[in-house]
DNA sequence: ACTAAATATATGGATAGTCGTATATTCATA
DNA sequence: TATGAATATACGACTATCCATATATTTAGT
């Protein structure tokens, strides 16, 4: 599933800013919507598609629609590897991430989810 | 020293294949001379050249000469996160390299090199 | 000094990546 | 079924990246 996971894909994937920014965001809170992402970002909305699409593409992230909106979190498969340095990263990197934490934090009329098993 | 190695940076600089071959390599052999790493990776010498000047630049590798060759190993002062994610790779991604490897160790002719500290 | 080996750099062309803007799609609700 | 909100995609322009080839630099040995 997650076996064309090679290394030279996952580094391209994560050398862009706004994509690492996203991964770390959905690493950190397990799942977060396009408009949630968006906020955290302060970046344009099809900006944030855009990428979200291509690290959906390359299998680091999978979807989820629940009514309008589109949930992203990491691929359930994803490579051991993987998920360490994601989580190494992001437990070395919390003051680089900060000011989209806070952004996120802050945001008002952040969708209500439902339990994902139902 | 490394203030600068950002996280999209270095990401950026892990972003092709060459060049995640060429530090993996030196990071699981501490030193390795140019003609030796032009050999296990089986690439042209100004490719090899080009792409270890970039990582040297960009602050991930760090070179001494030693007579006519000139060997790599990376920074010393490298943020503890870039070792801990490299070492993470290597440890998990020993198949992948492993036809540098074996070009590497069925080279004939490898230079000998001093300690380091002398 | 001259030559050969090891390494580095310059140049131009081809490819890939990114962005903003505009538009399409999907869903909830009236 | 018409409307608006959330999200996705298409398009053209701009920039960055990579490569092959040629050439320059440095060093060891003669």
């Amino acid at each position: 599933m997650t076996d064309h996971l090679t290394l030279p894909i996952v580094f391209k994937c994560l050398a862009d800013e706004t994509r690492i920014r996203l991964i770390l965001l959905i690493t950190r809170e397990e799942e977060l919507c396009v408009c949630e992402l968006t906020c955290a970002l302060d970046e344009s909305q099809p900006k944030i598609s855009r990428h979200l699409a291509q690290l959906r593409t390359c299998g680091l992230l999978e979807d989820r629609r629940q009514g309008q909106w589109v949930y992203y979190r990491l691929h359930p498969k994803l490579p051991d590897w993987v998920t360490k340095v994601l989580q190494t990263v992001l437990d070395t990197n919390k003051h680089w991430l900060s000011p989209d934490l806070k952004r996120l934090e802050s945001m008002g009329d952040r969708p209500e989810r439902a339990a994902i098993c139902c």
